[in-house]
DNA sequence: ACAAAAGTGTTACTTTTACACCCATGA
DNA sequence: TCATGGGTGTAAAAGTAACACTTTTGT
């Protein structure tokens, strides 16, 4: 049972592994027919959803650990990734969850053990490109996958709480940064970015002024090439100015005092 | 010797006493002088300056801990707190400066004592009446007093970091929420109000204009009295309307998409 | 009487919203 | 040929920015 001894190894080692009290977890978010999507497990033995989370190694950065979390669970690098909220309500942890876990294991957890402390945990949310991701679980879960953000079922501990600022912020720094990059396909259409918006925000747009908005911020190209095999007209293709967007995200678009 | 006996307690005690790992710093503007003013300690031993800062106690939620750190130096309770940032690089965490102070103290310090661990540190931003407050040191301090915004000193560790990113988000803020109750007397002027949005976007804004676009949110009461013993022409009094201001701080002011 | 700060309104400009017709394509 | 979605512009409305003269008061 190398899983197991896995688990355990952890279980007896993480102590001196990791950084005690603290937990990264991950909002990750990809964009895929239409919808917003966001990555959850499912957890083994309890079979309660959950975002994928993680330690932070004692010498590790709390970036860094966002990072390496969502590279374990999607197999991407280089992902677009915002820590926006830390967590700290003493009830959050959730002791019973572990030991519940460790009980159907067949591991046997000390009641001093690191795993059953307090834990504050730092939220992250990253922005992926669906296609690329394939999802993987981990240790202690049997599942890991999509979720349609309407559809979000209820969640471990604080989870649907973490999900829903990460959703706010999100909503929030739409309006002073570029979004989409790590959303889309290197090569979109002006309607599919329109509807990018419009699964974040939740609400629908006007075409034309979207458009407009949109283009004055000057982060696209425009390509000469249409979109082929679509059924009606067919739609130009778009993309980022990588070099403006990326200044856009560093200064912002402004407005206000 | 009671301070040193404080202190060797809660080196000794920590460990049991307070979540491993975590600190909170607080960052407390004030606005005096129609300037802002950032309250800071001076350090014990290296005279180095640093923000206002402490540690969780094992049952106390972070925002408490907050609470808790901002009272004791400023004696005020119910104030404005936010949450900006959690700051987690490995390297920031400054062993020396533990290690001096103790030694200076004539205090054994164990190379593994938890103060000698490695911490991240939750950024707050504090929000308070400049006149109510009365800044009182620490144990390891030996000065508590207000800096000019323009005018703060290099500050230990990452300090100069959190706090300058403790301004950017609020200056950000300032934009979807009112700001101002924590930061006035209950009475104050529209010039007053004017020189205070001035000092924290620190640049000049246009009398009128802001007159107008602050009027427009309706979260002030315009009073029947004006200003009394002032040079020149006596400015009209107001106040916020409490209860349009708190629907306001939570719903925001809109824009954007 | 004058210097210094506060009160107040209008106009030009920019941004945002609302809205409709034609075009290309696949079925 | 028609149903569907994409491309495009304009006019009204709202919001923002620029700007100057009058009033009050203490000295």
């Amino acid at each position: 049972m190398a899983l197991k001894r896995n688990i355990e190894s952890i279980v007896v080692n993480g102590a001196s592994m990791f950084l005690p009290s603290v937990s990264v977890d991950c909002v990750i978010f990809g964009f895929h027919d239409n919808e917003m999507k966001v990555l959850l497990l499912q957890m083994k033995h309890t079979d309660e959803y959950g975002l994928p989370g993680g330690f932070v190694l004692k010498d590790e950065a709390l970036d860094a650990a966002a990072t390496r979390v969502l590279q374990e669970r999607t197999g991407l690098t280089d992902i677009f990734l915002q820590q926006f909220a830390t967590f700290g309500e003493p009830k959050r942890s959730d002791k019973k969850f572990h030991l519940k876990a460790m009980k159907k294991e067949g591991i046997t957890i000390d009641k001093n053990n690191w795993l059953l402390q307090r834990f504050i945990t730092v939220g992250y949310y990253a922005l992926v490109d669906f296609s690329k991701v394939i999802p993987k679980i981990d240790e202690l879960s049997i599942g890991c996958s999509w979720f349609h953000l309407q559809n979000v079922p209820t969640l471990m501990m604080d989870h649907n709480l973490i999900l829903n600022k990460a959703l706010e912020t999100m909503q929030q720094q739409i309006n002073h940064q570029p979004i989409g990059y790590n959303l889309l396909p290197q090569k979109f259409t002006m309607p599919e970015l329109q509807k990018l918006y419009e699964a974040i925000l939740n609400k629908k747009l006007d075409r034309r002024n979207f458009q407009r908005k949109i283009l004055v911020y000057g982060i696209l190209k425009k390509l000469k090439e249409v979109k082929q095999g679509v059924a009606h007209k067919a739609p130009f293709l778009y993309s980022f100015d990588i070099k403006k967007y990326n200044q856009a995200l560093k200064n912002g678009y402004t407005g206000g005092w």
